[in-house]
DNA sequence: TTTATATTTAGAATGATTCTCATTCCTTAT
DNA sequence: ATAAGGAATGAGAATCATTCTAAATATAAA
């Protein structure tokens, strides 16, 4: 299992290869997505802080967000319109969001699938990412 | 080429199939998707619209727009939580999105992607869609 | 036609996010 | 240590796309 601590460092190694700080707040946001992978929003994501750090903002949450998804250490996924998701699984992984439910499951992909789904793009096109997202209903699995 | 009435009556079709009615606001938002497949926002369409019919509201924009989607004549899509977009494209394709630009290009899929790409799937998942996103620099056709 | 139901419209309301700016916190050079 | 300078935080206002509300109008069916 990944210690506190050894995350807490990894993240101030990643900040800091950034030229940004490391601070009590962005470790408790980042603690708070290591701990419950469910894909939360910045409101859940505030409403998992406070209680750590009562005066935490919002504003401050969505401002550390945002540095940890510049850091590459979060990935941000939307659905539709819906508020911005939160994600730190790293892997490459597509996202199967049960519509019945509104949760999200992240889907391993095999290696080279998506060299592959890049490979259908004509010659001018250089993509930097590919995103899938599928949309259904999950059975849970007994 | 496909003619205004051609498709003004297979809009009147496709809405009556779904108990709706055939309007002239309808009519008109449809014409403005087909006339350029540029992926225009809400605002774009009611802009393009106002010459047309200058006493059309923005509301009835999105009204119509959400008929037509649900009709299946037009798809809605997003990047990130910028406003939705709308495409009158119903062959199966992807979405390239050119980060430099901000223009979106449609990226036809071979026969049997979509459902290899689906075929990842733990086989609890059922997915009744799967949609692809690249971002990237599309370099100018020569 | 008359009636019943859809649709349109203007404007208010909403929800997520971003912005502003004053305050506080680090870091580095002195 | 200490002061200066830049980062980061926080509270609240502002923004943007979209949805809601309610009244007026249009359409289709009987």
């Amino acid at each position: 299992m990944v210690s506190n601590t050894d995350s807490s460092e990894a993240l101030a190694q990643r900040l800091s290869d950034s030229g940004l700080r490391s601070t009590p707040q962005r470790e408790v946001i980042y603690n708070v997505l290591l701990k419950r992978r469910d894909h939360p929003t910045a409101e859940d994501v505030f409403a998992r802080a406070k209680p750590e750090m009562p005066m935490i903002s919002i504003a401050t949450v969505y401002n550390c967000l945002e540095t940890l998804v510049q850091c590459n250490l979060v990935r941000a996924v939307n659905f539709e319109r819906g508020p911005t998701r939160y994600c730190p699984n790293l892997h490459p992984h597509a996202h199967f969001h049960d519509e019945q439910t509104g949760s999200t499951h992240d889907i391993d992909l095999p290696a080279g699938l998506l060299d592959q789904v890049k490979s259908v793009l004509p010659p001018n096109f250089d993509a930097a990412s590919v995103e899938i997202i599928f949309r259904g209903k999950a059975r849970p699995t007994a």
